[in-house]
DNA sequence: CTGGGGAAGGGGCCC
DNA sequence: AGGGCCCCTTCCCCA
């Protein structure tokens, strides 16, 4: 995952100390971001097209059904973009993982960002900002905006057309196009392209591991295994 | 079945 | 105020 690629310098702010791990060639990727906002009028599906259900189930992005509007206007997609060569199968077209939060969004994509907030009335007072999209409130404007970029996802790859709310994200995932693997671990050289994924396989070689049973005390490596852990019965560890 | 890796999402902080 | 970056978390898949 991306999250974490450009180094910086927070080692100024006392935070955990990865420096060792730090990305080996430190600059700044001159790679080809194309996140056109062109796109998103072409993300917008009109009222009409949009289904009260299409706000609950999961939002499946290789589902005709769900993105079936976008597809037909696709070309224009690749149009909008910057100076990339016309993708021939756009936007949403690509595999498996198609996990999203706040699911059914995209068929509720409206027309961007003058009317995208609206206050509460009733909390006039302490100004709620709520998204149009999905229930979530905000009590900044600024906080609303990042929000309704994943609504909006304008940040598309150009190799395979998937489209991401952040730029960073779209950074981390158009590695996983090139390979690149900025951040190693010291114990084993393995390489990886997410700081957090780098964090999380240095949790593999700690004795004694970040989470831990409250129960048996037996630690674990990561939250979602400490949590599987527990649900299935919390084995005692062998003596 | 469990542990680990890969990929992605979101909120918050800093500049 | 907005963008960039960081950390945390989650989900899926595979060995």
């Amino acid at each position: 995952m991306p999250r974490s690629f450009l180094v910086k310098k927070y080692f100024a702010k006392q935070k955990p100390n990865y420096s060792e791990l730090e990305c080996q060639n430190g600059e700044k990727r001159p790679q080809s971001l194309v996140w056109d906002l062109s796109v998103l009028p072409t993300l917008y599906l009109p009222a009409s097209q949009t289904e009260p259900s299409a706000n609950t189930g999961p939002l499946d992005l290789s589902s005709p059904s769900s993105l079936s509007s976008n597809a037909s206007s696709s070309g224009e997609e690749d149009e909008g973009r910057t100076s990339d060569p016309p993708s021939p199968e756009p936007v949403h077209t690509y595999g498996p993982r198609q996990r999203m939060k706040c699911t059914g969004v995209m068929a509720h994509i409206s027309p961007p960002e003058e009317e995208e907030e609206r206050e509460t009335p009733a909390t006039a007072a302490r100004p709620a900002f709520l998204c149009k999209h999905c229930p979530k409130e905000y009590t900044s404007l600024g906080a609303l905006k990042m929000h309704i970029r994943s609504h909006t996802l304008p940040c598309v790859c150009t190799t395979c057309g998937k489209a991401f709310s952040r730029p960073w994200l779209l950074r981390g995932h158009i590695r996983t196009h090139t390979g690149e693997r900025p951040f190693s671990c010291p114990h084993c050289n393995r390489a990886f392209a997410d700081r957090s994924n780098l964090r999380a396989h240095l949790q593999t070689h700690a004795e004694v591991k970040k989470y831990q049973c409250s129960v048996c005390s037996r630690t674990f490596s990561r939250m979602s295994l400490l949590q599987k852990h527990s649900s299935s019965g919390m084995k005692w560890p062998a003596l």
